[in-house]
DNA sequence: TGGGTTCTTGACCGCCCATTCAAGAACTGC
DNA sequence: GCAGTTCTTGAATGGGCGGTCAAGAACCCA
């Protein structure tokens, strides 16, 4: 045994992710993580690793928060509004308007490791993989018009949260959502219910 | 009158579009640049200004280029149709996948100067109004409906642009143009053509 | 109490960044 | 051909980057 550690993982994970999500991979820099972790960068390099390795332990935190946000909502097509809706106000409820970690690092993946870079794929397709299992239980057959619905679903989702972080206002992402979901209920025969303004 | 530059800024002014489209603003460093475009630094500065002044006019080119690129294609429907489709085309057509330039830098927009970032909120902005003459050309009234329309066209194409750089296939990137598609015709009470696949 | 192990500290490394500038080169007008 | 002006060159600047490391501190166990 020896001396003990004198921080605890967790919230100093959360403290890098704050981090990352805030200016991305490559403008964060090793002083940026280690003022909002409160370690000295000896510790970080100690305890996590380079700063390949903080990104993709970061991501991957970030993937399973995204994943729990989303999650519930009933099967159907209520589940298919709630995980718009979940997006719309996961965007807006951000003071910081951040977005969306995975897809803000969409044009820097280039200067990712491969493995965070795996991880990042990883995330946005167990996304899409949720919106089409939402929409196959909503009654969906598999098909041509299901691909196209998974595609406008999970485009409307990603459009969201880049506007988002471009600062447009709630009214703008939530009639993407909106409009999206009306798309989706009619294309595939579900009565659709007008969202009320 | 003195001695003559060597160089003419137009050719030059497109090497560093190149460059600042595949790398991004923050990632692409005055040696990239000089590389691109065969000047050395001193003269980069004395032509151009500073890094920041060299981006703004990049992005105003672009989005010239993104503005002769969406024209066209009549009104109405059939412009609308023809707007997506260039937005599909012109980002699968790139072999390097670099996407849109103004949303990729969405991301990175806190590290522009407040000229380069209006450039690129005008940019998105002028596309967006695009799609609302057009909605409006197709015979979609003031309102509500129309505000919604806009959005789901929008966040097509942004999206589409985003996944396109993330190197997703052109099937799911043609799907949310269709899909969207349909979902304005349908919306508006124009009758649609569904696309051959 | 003392040896062994692990953690923390903060200075340090070499490199690359955006930017500047003095010196030389190339041209025009006289 | 000379003066004046502008352009090009290439090195230099200070600063920040990701990453490392030796030294000291804190702990457990014997």
């Amino acid at each position: 045994m020896a001396r003990p550690r004198e921080f605890e993982a967790d919230p100093v994970a959360e403290a890098l992710l704050d981090a990352f999500w805030q200016r991305g991979f490559t403008r964060t820099s090793i002083a940026d993580l280690s003022a909002a972790s409160g370690l000295l960068p000896g510790s970080l390099y100690a305890a996590f690793g380079g700063k390949d390795a903080m990104f993709a332990l970061v991501a991957g935190r970030y993937v399973a928060k995204l994943r729990a946000a989303l999650a519930g909502g009933g099967a159907g097509i209520a589940g298919l509004r709630h995980v718009l809706d979940a997006v719309v106000r996961i965007t807006v409820g951000d003071p910081d308007r951040r977005g969306c970690l995975l897809i803000n690092t969409i044009p820097e993946s280039a200067a990712l490791s491969p493995p965070a870079r795996a991880v990042v794929e990883r995330g946005l397709g167990e996304m899409r993989a949720l919106l089409r299992r939402r929409l196959r239980e909503a009654g969906v057959p598999r098909g041509g018009d299901l691909d196209r619905l998974v595609a406008l679903l999970f485009a409307a989702s990603v459009a969201i949260r880049v506007l988002g972080r471009a600062g447009h206002e709630r009214r703008l992402l939530q009639d993407i959502a909106d409009g999206a979901l009306a798309a989706a209920t009619a294309a595939a025969g579900i009565p659709a219910r007008r969202r009320a303004r």
